[in-house]
This record gives C-alpha cells, sequence and structure tokens, in this order.
DNA sequence: TCTGGGGTCCTGACCCTG
DNA sequence: TCTGCAGGGTCAGGACCC
C-alpha cells in the first residue's frame, strides 16, 4: 500500500528540493560573460584533480562531475578549465538561500547549491506547491541571475528525485530548458517509481545495487515487490527497511533548518606521494591547524581525532582515538594524529592525508573550560591563549598571516597551499 | 579513466562491565 | 568465585551523497 503523507495522522506536505543548474559553473559564466556558450569545467586541475561543475556545454561532450581531469580533458579538449572559487560560490549561495528564506523558515541546505524547502504552511499565503517553486525559480534568476531545477512531491526523497526529471538537457549549444519544475503529486506517486532503475534510489550506489542485481533487481517496481525481511537479510537491518520504504514512496523526515555538523575534517591529496614520516607530519600538522581553527570559529570542540592515510596503491586506511577531555587545539590534534600515523606503513608511500574530529560539541565559556582545571597549568593556559590570538590574527589579516612555526619551511607535494584548495574549509558539495 | 574533498550513516569486531 | 550473557562504547572500514 502507498503511503506518501508524512506523518502518520499529518496533513499532506508540499516538499520543494531546489538544485542550481551546473552551479559552479554557472557563477563563472555570471561573473565572465565571454564564457556563455562554451563548455566551462570548474575543477579538474593538477595531475590528480576531479572534475567539480560542468556546463551543459561540457556535459554534452560526456564530461560529468567526478569524472577524473585528464578524461575531461580527453572527451572536451576545447572546454574552459578553471581551478574555482569557493568564496564566491559560498556569496552566491548565501544569495539563493536567502530568497529561500524569504518563502519559509523551514530551508534544509544539502550544500552550496542545494535545499529542502518545506512550503506547507506557506500555501494560503503564496498558492500551491507548483506555484511556489516557479516563483521561487524566477526570483533565483531575476535576483541572482542564475537558473535552478525544482521537485514538488509530498516528501524529501520524491521531491529529490523529480528534480532530476526538471534538470535541463545537454546540447554542444548550451542547456535546453524545460519549464524548470517537475511535480509528483500524491495519485502519481506509484506510477512515478515504477518508470526508475534501482540507482535512482537515495542509498543506492554501486554496491548496493550490484547485490540488488544478484536478486534479480533492477526496478523500483522490483523492489516494491520484494518482501522487506528478505531485504533486511540481503543488506542489513538499516539499509533493507530504508530501501523497502523509498520504493513505497514513504519518507517520513522532516525539512531541519539548521543542521549541526557532526564532524569537521580537512584531506588533501598530494601531486606526489609523500615518503618519510616528516613530509607527512608538517602535512598533519596543517591539517589539524585547519580543523582546529573550524572548531574554535564554530565554538565547538572535538571529543575523537581521525586520521585517514590513502597509500600509493589507492589502500586506504582510517584511526580514530576518543579523549576523555574535548580538545580544540591544533598542536593537540596533530599530536594525536601523528600517534595514530605510527601505526601506518608511511614507507608504501602516502598519496592522501586527513585529519578530523567528531564528536563535536559546543565549547563552554573559557572561564568555566578554566574552572574545572583545579590547578591549570601554564602550558596549557598559554595555548588557550595563543589561539584566541591567532584566531584574532587571521580574523585580521588572513588565513595564511600566521600559523605553526613547523609549516614555514615546508615543501612537499602538495597540491594546494592553505586555504586555497578548491574545495577549501567548509566546502561541501558539487555544482550539479 | 584512474579515481578530490567534506561529510553522514551503518555494520561488525572487540572489549569492558554489570 | 566462575561462567555466560547482554548491553554499551570504541574503533575500523564500507558505502553513499553532493
Amino acid at each position: 500500500m502507498v503511503n506518501t503523507t508524512t506523518g502518520r495522522d499529518g496533513p499532506e506536505r508540499v516538499i520543494l528540493h531546489v538544485d542550481m543548474d551546473a552551479f559552479f559553473a554557472s557563477v563563472e559564466i555570471l561573473d565572465d560573460p565571454s564564457l556563455r556558450g562554451r563548455p566551462v569545467v570548474v575543477g579538474a586541475s593538477g595531475p590528480r584533480g576531479v572534475v567539480a561543475a560542468a556546463s551543459y556545454e561540457a556535459r554534452a561532450y560526456g564530461v560529468h562531475s567526478a569524472m577524473p581531469g585528464a578524461l575531461a580533458r580527453r572527451r572536451c579538449p576545447q572546454a574552459v578549465f578553471l581551478a574555482g572559487r569557493h568564496g564566491r560560490y559560498r556569496e552566491v549561495s548565501a544569495e539563493v538561500m536567502a530568497i529561500f528564506g524569504e518563502v519559509t523558515p523551514l530551508v534544509e541546505p544539502l550544500s552550496l547549491d542545494e535545499a529542502f524547502l518545506d512550503v506547507t504552511g506557506r500555501r494560503r499565503a503564496l498558492g500551491d506547491g507548483p506555484r511556489i517553486a516557479a516563483a521561487i525559480r524566477q526570483r533565483v534568476l531575476d535576483e541572482v541571475g542564475l537558473t535552478c531545477s525544482i521537485g514538488v512531491a509530498p516528501n524529501k526523497f520524491l521531491a529529490k528525485l523529480a528534480t532530476e526529471t526538471a534538470k535541463p538537457t545537454p546540447t554542444p549549444t548550451g542547456p535546453v530548458f524545460g519549464s524548470g519544475v517537475a511535480v509528483v503529486r500524491p495519485g502519481e506517486v506509484r506510477a512515478f517509481l515504477d518508470s526508475l532503475e534501482v540507482g535512482a534510489l537515495w542509498g543506492v550506489g554501486p554496491k548496493t545495487r550490484e547485490k540488488l542485481r544478484g536478486l534479480g533487481i533492477t526496478t523500483v517496481r522490483q523492489l516494491a515487490g520484494m518482501p522487506q525481511t528478505a531485504l533486511c537479510s540481503a543488506l542489513g537491518e538499516a539499509a533493507g527497511r530504508h530501501l523497502s520504504a523509498l520504493a513505497h514512496g514513504i519518507d517520513d523526515r522532516p525539512v531541519i533548518a539548521d543542521l549541526e555538523a557532526k564532524s569537521i575534517s580537512h584531506e588533501v591529496t598530494f601531486a606526489v606521494d609523500l615518503v618519510g614520516r616528516p613530509a607527512i607530519d608538517v602535512e598533519i600538522v596543517r591539517l589539524a591547524d585547519a580543523v582546529a581553527a573550524r572548531l574554535r570559529a564554530g565554538s565547538n570542540t572535538g571529543r575523537t581525532v581521525h586520521l585517514k592515510v590513502r597509500f600509493a596503491d589507492f589502500d586506504t586506511i582510517t584511526r580514530s582515538r576518543s579523549l576523555a577531555t574535548p580538545v580544540d587545539d591544533g598542536l593537540a590534534i596533530a599530536e594525536i594524529a601523528r600517534n595514530l600515523m605510527d601505526d601506518a606503513d608511511h614507507l608504501r608511500g602516502v598519496r592522501l592525508v586527513g585529519v578530523g574530529v567528531s564528536g563535536l560539541a559546543e565549547r563552554a565559556q573559557r572561564s568555566a573550560q578554566l574552572s574545572l582545571l583545579d590547578e591549570p597549568e601554564p602550558s596549557h593556559l598559554e595555548r588557550v591563549e595563543l589561539n584566541e590570538a591567532i584566531d584574532a590574527i587571521r580574523d585580521r589579516f588572513g588565513l595564511r598571516s600566521i600559523g605553526p612555526a613547523s609549516l614555514r619551511s615546508s615543501r612537499s607535494g602538495r597540491s594546494f597551499e592553505q586555504g586555497e584548495q578548491q574545495w577549501g574549509p567548509g566546502a561541501t558539495g558539487h555544482g550539479s
């Protein structure tokens, strides 16, 4: 039985999923009109870069996000390749999100270029879902100068799927737009889902698709006919229940504004594999410093430190350690990450290093923090004061104005300078 | 083709505790 | 005191998403 309502007894919800069209590439074209009509690829810089976003002109040549840069250049050598300006994308994203916020307070950003909006309570004032969607689309075009696609449905999952059908069609001469708004009405859910392959479902990637194929399931229609117990035994309890619900169009997740992050991490892939601890340790200090700065900027601390290492053969390991006392200090995080690195065989050549923290909690006021220590050690007090000073200097003079002394003379195979990675601190998501 | 960066969630193994 | 068991926390890794 199909249940497309949200709350088991609640009214029919109206959820919008808004997705900017080829966001990063579109921002570049907006700022440089000479790029209009040309294939534009953002990202794919450096020997190991991948595509972050491609304009519809580039997509017509088979270029898409996450594609290795070398392949993108082969497929579309005439494309304009740009490194990307994440700060600018954040600015434009803020303008777009502000428009959403004027429509409804229930806005849940998924990334810089995507968000869910719950407009259930706005229908009396603004009209039905499709009308609200069309109005948002027009405002984004008029006020920001960019196009977006919008899915309208009774829940998040269906709205997101609907957006895909609203997307422009890529051609060598540019995107061919439809209405830009696709609607899945409650009575149309079954027919809509039956037309899809299982890979369209949220949570079905290559591995799960392969497992399902082993069960003889390639379409959502077939999935819906499969008993949930059989799915659970094949895919695990959580995934089985999740996919069974989605196959029936059921998704009760609410739209949540102000979702809090659960972890903060930074990682870097080196242009040339690193060999030897000194070079690796320098990168760990750099990454830990960036993570700590973001923790403090958000008045957070973290209780578990994570280290990620990818070796030359692409084998990837993760190590973590939970602490009795949460940290927000770069040197402390670096020390733990370096200890975790002791386990790893760095002589294999290291392609990527990542440092992160999870178990985030709001940092207590400094006075309260210090009062917890019976007799705070001088070195601890000095570190707290030092971090405050560093943050103040960076606020005023920029990220690279000050940093750990061990980074001053470092020269490694890093792809990017700190703070100018393609997708620097705070970055999430791709252009679509 | 040769695979980025920043996240979330889930599972299973292992250990500790009551 | 010993044993078995259940539950919870930690850790490592897989899969997935944008």
